[in-house]
DNA sequence: ATGAAAGCGCTAACAG
DNA sequence: CTGTTAGCGCTTTCAT
């Protein structure tokens, strides 16, 4: 059995409540009794156990982190800033991915509500009407959204903006000559996100006067593109010449289809992804992207969530910018080209 | 206030020891009382508080896990893998990362160990006298490590065989005909997987009676790679035609930095990684590299962890296969290839 | 400065 | 089948 506040007591020859205080580094413990109390403490190698004092004090230290997938960088860079955030303030990190299911954020959320973590952080499928979003409201428990699109301001989030950036994209491949445009992306059912940077990307198409985008939808996990992509590329006058892809990892994979079909990135036909993840840059061609400070949006999102917390201000909303990073993916539309 | 047990007792009018059967699916409760329990329970929206529960069962349902960083794809891997098999277990993760400062590992677990964790998950620096570890196996705590080298059998690890890797990568590079070879590693205090793998890679080098490889240490966070390369490859008589990097994100970065040096992979000098990330296969050129089994080795770890927990036989150490793969970074060496 | 005792929310004998 | 009660380890008045 583990020492416990008594033994360490009764070794000192004083009571639990000097203990306590000493463990809690009270100012009104004399010297000398507190040199006892340490030595009793060193002598039974006693550690304070956190579940007597939390539910003492109904105060964890504790804070619980939902995100779909940690195979995506974005969201493991994420959880680095949250760790470094948290660590730094003397939290602890609860954590759990969904996977992209949907159906388990509630129970997530449940869980982590179970343990009494002070607030949350997560990335959830649709924050509209969402259950575990709502589970939190209704328990008054202080959480923010990470990546999700800033809905009316319903929710505390800090992201970047998805609608904007989408439209950036569609902007910068317009400009480089592109008319017949496609975007792929992982399911819209699970991404809110990949919705949003879909209606700026196809708002600015059309506004322009071209016509909607071909949209592609795809599983998150495994998405079978060397199926998918070449009935999209049989006619080649209909065939799309650049395509946006909702996140990084899924233009990687596109563009080592693309080349398995024998097209060439970016001479054949260009390619912008999502997400900015840092190996981008060290692919051949560099990937042109757009690059949200995945880092930073953890570490500002629980620096609100305990401000919150610790009933200090905080933003409700903090939109992040973003970059469009010009890589190699992306270039001129071929038939522009050729006729140089 | 949330509301407890007693609010639910008193609602239902049965007393707190009715409650928690029902809560716990005893199957000792009438139907009737159960379904007035419930109701009650629904009514107050009572989530029961697993605080009040761990500390009166010394039973927490949770798990450790501590690495040194999820910016690296091999980690978040790894605890995607412990998460899928905690979930489906019922257990919930408590996570930390160190950022490769070793100190942090012994605050880590001793944060962790004070929240009552059932068992951890861990990679440290060094297995060799680790505090943690000590702290870990002074409070009788169950653990397992992974990626860490199997030492004499001291400690519970799922890993893989690093030396042999490391020597097979030798071999491999031998058989292209290199023999001016380098290894590029993180800090070796930091990683005891590094320091294997050298091992294995030396080892295999010298014992075919070529002279012992350059080693290169570099900062695991930010090597300052234009700086530290050029000079290794100033005099072309001493230049390395092959570089084994420690991991694939070395690998990665080195490929770049070499790349801004005017040299070509792998015309002119080839690079193998480490680790298997999935990304190395979609860069061009495809990374040679030893493919660890992360995501399963997580889920091992974590079956291992909680079979040792609820007392069931378990395997102190796991040794998972590892692959070579042949990647296009790697090739034959560039004299050989002039002369054919 | 220190101790006694109540209580945090829940479980687990033990009765009945 | 259900209630009573004694803790689990710690903090925190309230006395002394």
């Amino acid at each position: 059995m583990a020492p416990t506040i008594k033994h360490v007591a009764k070794l000192a020859n004083v009571s639990v409540a000097t203990v306590s205080r000493v463990i809690n580094q009270s100012k009104k413990v004399k010297q000398a009794t507190r040199i006892k109390v340490e030595q009793a403490i060193e002598q039974l190698n006693f550690t304070p156990n956190a579940l007597g004092r939390n539910l003492s004090t109904a105060h964890t230290k504790s804070l619980g982190v939902v995100i779909p997938s940690l195979s995506n960088p974005v969201f493991a860079d994420a959880v680095s800033g949250i760790n470094q955030q948290a660590k730094s303030r003397g939290y602890t990190l609860m954590f759990t991915s969904t996977d992209y299911v949907a159906q388990d954020e509630l129970q997530a959320v449940t869980s982590l509500l179970a343990y009494q973590v002070e607030g949350i952080i997560l990335t959830v499928a649709n924050p509209i009407d969402n259950q575990a979003l709502n589970l939190l409201i209704k328990n008054k428990i202080p959480y923010v959204l990470i990546y999700n699109q800033a809905s009316d301001a319903q929710h505390p989030v800090v992201t970047i903006d998805n609608i904007n950036s989408g439209g950036g994209v569609a902007q910068k491949l317009l400009d480089l000559g592109h008319i017949k445009l496609a975007m792929i992306s992982g399911n819209f059912a699970a991404s809110d996100r990949a919705r949003a940077r879909k209606q700026g990307f196809v708002d600015t198409i059309t506004s322009a006067g071209h016509p909607t985008p071909l949209i592609i939808e795809v599983d998150f996990i495994e998405p079978d593109l060397d199926e998918i992509l070449p009935p999209i590329f049989a006619d080649p006058f209909t065939a799309p010449t650049a395509l946006f892809c909702s996140n990084d990892l899924l233009a990687i994979s596109v563009i080592g289809a693309l080349g398995r079909m024998g097209l060439n990135v970016p001479h054949d036909i260009s390619v912008i992804g999502f997400d900015g993840i840092a190996i981008g840059a060290h692919l051949h061609p560099t990937l042109s992207t757009v690059i949200q400070p995945s880092h930073k949006m953890g570490l500002v999102a629980t620096q609100q969530l305990l401000d919150n917390i610790n009933g200090q201000d905080y933003h409700k909303t903090v939109i992040l910018p973003h970059i469009i990073r010009t890589g190699e993916s992306a270039g001129i539309v071929p038939s522009v080209q050729i006729n140089l």
